[in-house]
DNA sequence: TGTCCTATAGTCCACGTGGAGTATTCAAGA
DNA sequence: TCTTGAATACTCCACGTGGACTATAGGACA
């Protein structure tokens, strides 16, 4: 409510809701569902992310267990305020598209700088590593479809491929426009 | 070359590359051109990124003016480092696309967290805000047209445009797929 | 002449990020 | 048995961001 979710708070919010975890288990986690395609995880971030998510009350700790001579781990669970926050963050944005200043429009704004060839070079080559990580995507649909996974577990995949295959075709008439000299450079 | 440029100081030397200006000329020739439509400007960030810019000898001061009793301005100019470092940076931002972690795709893949009802009205209203937007980026689209300038500094107006079209239409197909029962919810 | 408003021109600090570093434990091999 | 290496489980700090705050000048109006 106070303050705004960050993503990786989100992301842990709803790793709590399955159950309590401690902040390693949630990085593993993460990282074995490949969480960290959609939101970025790293240790320093994940660990401040859990204490404000524990300042704020949106998790508690729920004891501190130790595996063998380690150090004392401390395992959270979501509280009811966390699952309200949760619930209306999500709402926030899936409602609401707001500006994420994407690198692109800001390159192609100021991609008057660069000599026409080299533009176009550059544009090609975007647009090999946009089929590369397409190919990749797909691979993954496909291998959640195999297990049987619920779509609504993988819809997200099939939104990033829908926008990657827009910017590559976008990309192919661009480059286009500029080779027939519709868009002088 | 040692630290990769932000949006800003991209934006920064970009205008630099025009003519001299100090800080806060700066700052008026970005909103007035809506170049903040494309990256976040603030004042404090601005300033911040005219230091670091200057400490790294991507821009130099070129004497300090006044006019009437008003604090002595700074103003600066581009180097021959800032206009290398503003070539590659603009390169890798074309080449290679980068995973900028947009947040409806881990909207999406936490929507599972919500009730069928409320995401298919969040879904809706997102579409309408699109809309209201895609209405915004097309009368811009025309303005320009009408000034007559030139389709190279524009262009990142009709990229915009073509994503939000995909979010829309694939927003439209996710919530068919949820009503028809084709995705369990 | 005094006052208020707006434009000008910044500064400051709390916050979140993230790479690099640290320390310990356990298992496997020489 | 000793060592090496990987996994475990964090901690630390430098950096960039951005909202809020400050201060002055010039013009308009009464």
């Amino acid at each position: 409510m106070a303050g705004t979710l960050t993503p990786l708070a989100v992301a842990v919010l709803g790793l709590l809701v399955e159950g309590p975890l401690h902040p390693y288990e949630m990085h593993q986690v993460l990282l074995h569902r490949a969480t960290d395609r959609i939101v970025k995880v790293r240790p320093g971030s994940l660990y401040h992310s859990v204490d404000r998510l524990h300042r704020d009350g949106l998790v508690r700790a729920v004891g501190t267990e130790r595996a063998g001579n380690r150090p004392e781990r401390t395992t959270y669970a979501i509280t009811p305020a966390g699952r309200d926050a949760l619930a209306d963050q999500l709402a926030a944005m899936i409602a609401a598209p707001v500006n994420e200043y994407p690198r692109l429009p800001l390159a192609l704004a100021e991609a008057h700088n660069l000599p026409r060839e080299t533009v176009l070079t550059l544009l090609r080559d975007r647009r090999a590593r946009l089929a590369a990580e397409l190919d990749d995507l797909r691979a993954g649909v496909d291998r959640v479809r195999a297990k049987g996974l619920p779509a609504r577990y993988w819809i997200d995949l099939t939104y990033q491929i829908a926008v990657y295959e827009t910017e590559s075709t976008w990309i192919a008439t661009f480059i286009e426009g500029i080779e027939s000299g519709d868009i002088a450079w």
